[in-house]
DNA sequence: GCTCTTCCTTCGGATGCCGAAGAAAGAGCG
DNA sequence: CGCTCTTTCTTCGGCATCCGAAGGAAGAGC
């Protein structure tokens, strides 16, 4: 027996392409590359194959040539671009307080970013509602632009069983353990819907849009809670239980026997994340209410705020030594709202630097993410647009 | 130019087979199958393409049909077996105060092992020789007992670029630094030389032995220093620069200031490194001379020896941690002299379960090695049989 | 003795890669 | 201006690895 159609005939397009030709077009997407030589030096591979996956996506329309570029002391090379035929996917990168919605195209640009408070704690009910109901209205607007709405791509600040679709365990957020949020979606949609968590696909934004020659890289998002993503051999890498990834229910110091919603005591999150450092401004009078209060402060130069966030930079330093000591990435990439703060980035690079083996620091890059508060958006709609539909 | 035979003509061999062919060598080897359907069902590839495989195996001698097995309520399978037709590799297991020697079959089987006292800190030129003498008369044993000698794998306690077959700035082993190890061996012996880190070596051997079907696992050596050879995937993970696996020079509390070989200070190998134990013993007036003897202390009961022991795994135990929450493996394998000691043991896995979020260890699997002080032997051995072999 | 299961092989075909050869189109130089 | 060298890209034949369909061989169970 068949498997049963889960979803409206999906439109024949990037979904499931095979390794190679998802590269040629990330690469030329991102604009690391702009003739088919570049391909034949970035990729390593022969010329002729090169050609052949450029010529099939030429022939399906994901691919268009632009003219010629400059000579190089020989024959000029047959630019190439991504053609905005206004193929996107919808992204919604869910936050403990916020959500934020955008429409990726293929070429990287996100279309009518919104965002809207939302508190996710209340249940999937409520939220869920509101998603629908926005993302009802964003899908429209691509259309009547003259865009083909191809998927969503979802990105959840919790654990999520990327197989089956659904949330698992998430701490401080009742009601969505076992959510099937990617069918939910899926049937309200109508469009094929891929869910993961939301470090992993600003972790996939970043490799994609900014970075798609590094092999290996860690990003960490410091926003109201902490999370990472790893790039490992170009691919996300999840674990062998999918909860790979995690630092920010590794024990500090000076954390020593706080309570932390996983249960445990004296975690990361309890003293340098977002929802830890607002506790301590407002224990100390200061009116703040989320991360983005926070930065506000530091950007202001508030004296209390700085050093708070400079110390949880130190914090997240000291457990990412351990990390860059073992996982030996390319870089390490801060997203998320504190990764704002220079004052946060300034103290990894320090403990970084202090810490770890030279071996492990003499090519590492350390830097605040790129595509600023969009990535994960980026990685969301572009998970979406190349990942096989149903995933 | 064609680039020049840096080696005599190597024996076709299982040098450089296609990684699916080495698989199945794998899985036979491991007794983890015994017939062409187990493998179907192991591999997950088509019956037709493990036929072929097998087919190619036998034809080359690397494989061979031992008469059939139960039905299992059809035809009876045809089982595999390895055939030792006496195919080895040397394999030297190089630590900072002995070498350990001993050939390695394609049946995962070692003959002839031996150890000697061997002080690493006095330079290449005194240990050269005496690993190049004794290799001699180990290759002509082989020999002499009807053993084909195919290459050398080598695991040395310290960096070593895989690429060039060089040592990398060993810390407490002046002289070594970009010593030729490879060549030099080569050279001398006439064979392909594998050089590798021991902890990367042992962890092949674990894996390959083993554990083969898991996809990845985190091996700690812990002997007179502390090292991790890290499999993802199924594969060896050496990171960016090819340094991954650190764990050694991660500050912990206990340790302090303690200035480490590294020119750090508070690195975990102060405290927990069989060497950090048999300086704390002896300020305690017990003689020991390493990590040996503390092993044998706490076989038998002694109680300051048992107590540091345990303390050392606690240490340990907290640096993993943090691995195994971001890492997420499905199993953590504890080798070298001081994993015999089960408080150490005991110890890691109280701080394991204890610190690490509950997702990463349903699943986790903690353990000794099962393959025992020829962990390291293994997998040099079997690295220099299947990998190509001027690698 | 019949059917169903299990094990394994044979065959044709798809995919993705490669290298050799060469065509197209420029730069540089005498 | 013409010649050569460089760069870019395509065409073509070939190789390696995998797949699925079909079917043969040999058992278990009724």
């Amino acid at each position: 027996m068949p498997p049963a159609p889960q979803r409206p005939a999906a439109p024949a397009g990037t979904a499931g392409l095979p390794a190679t030709t998802a590269r040629v077009l990330d690469l030329v997407a991102s604009g690391a590359v702009s003739s088919r030589a570049d391909l034949v030096r970035e990729l390593g591979l022969a010329a002729s194959t090169v050609s052949a996956r450029v010529q099939e996506l030429v022939d399906q329309g994901l691919l268009a040539e632009d003219g010629e570029g400059t000579s190089r002391g020989g024959r000029r090379p047959r630019l190439l671009r991504i053609p905005d035929d206004g193929a996107v996917a919808l992204a919604a990168d869910l936050g403990s307080h916020h959500v934020r919605l955008g429409a990726v195209g293929l070429t990287g640009g996100v279309h009518d970013v919104e965002e809207h408070a939302a508190n996710l704690a209340e249940g999937p009910a409520a939220t869920l509602g509101l998603l629908v109901e926005r993302l009802r209205v964003l899908a429209e607007r691509q259309r009547a632009a003259g865009r083909t709405v191809r998927g969503l791509g979802v990105g959840f600040p919790g654990p999520v069983d990327t197989v089956t679709g659904r949330v698992v365990a998430p701490s401080r957020m009742p009601g969505w353990h076992l959510f099937a949020l990617r069918d939910r979606l899926a049937e309200q949609l109508g469009l094929p819907v891929l869910v993961d968590n939301d470090a992993n696909v600003m972790a996939l934004g970043e490799h994609r849009t900014a970075l798609p020659s590094l092999r290996h890289l860690v990003l960490v998002k410091a926003g109201r809670g902490i999370g990472s993503g790893v790039i490992s051999h170009g691919q996300l890498y999840r674990g062998a239980g999918g909860a790979a990834g995690d630092i920010s229910h590794v024990r500090v110091e000076a954390a020593a026997e706080r309570p932390c919603s996983c249960g445990n005591i004296g975690c990361l999150e309890t003293v340098a994340s977002g929802a830890a450092l607002v506790a301590a401004l407002r224990e100390r009078g200061l009116p703040v209410d989320g991360a983005a209060d926070v930065l506000r402060l530091v950007q202001d130069g508030e004296p209390q705020a700085t050093t708070l966030v400079r110390q949880a930079g130190r914090h997240i330093g000291t457990v990412l030594s351990v990390v860059v000591n073992f996982f030996n990435p390319q870089a390490v990439v801060l997203g998320g709202a504190l990764a704002e703060a220079e004052p946060l980035v300034a103290a990894v690079r320090g403990m970084l630097y202090e810490r770890c083996l030279p071996m492990a620091t003499s090519d590492l890059t350390i830097t605040a993410s790129t595509t600023g508060p969009d990535a994960g958006l980026l990685g969301a709609g572009h998970a979406a647009l190349r990942e096989p539909a149903a995933s």
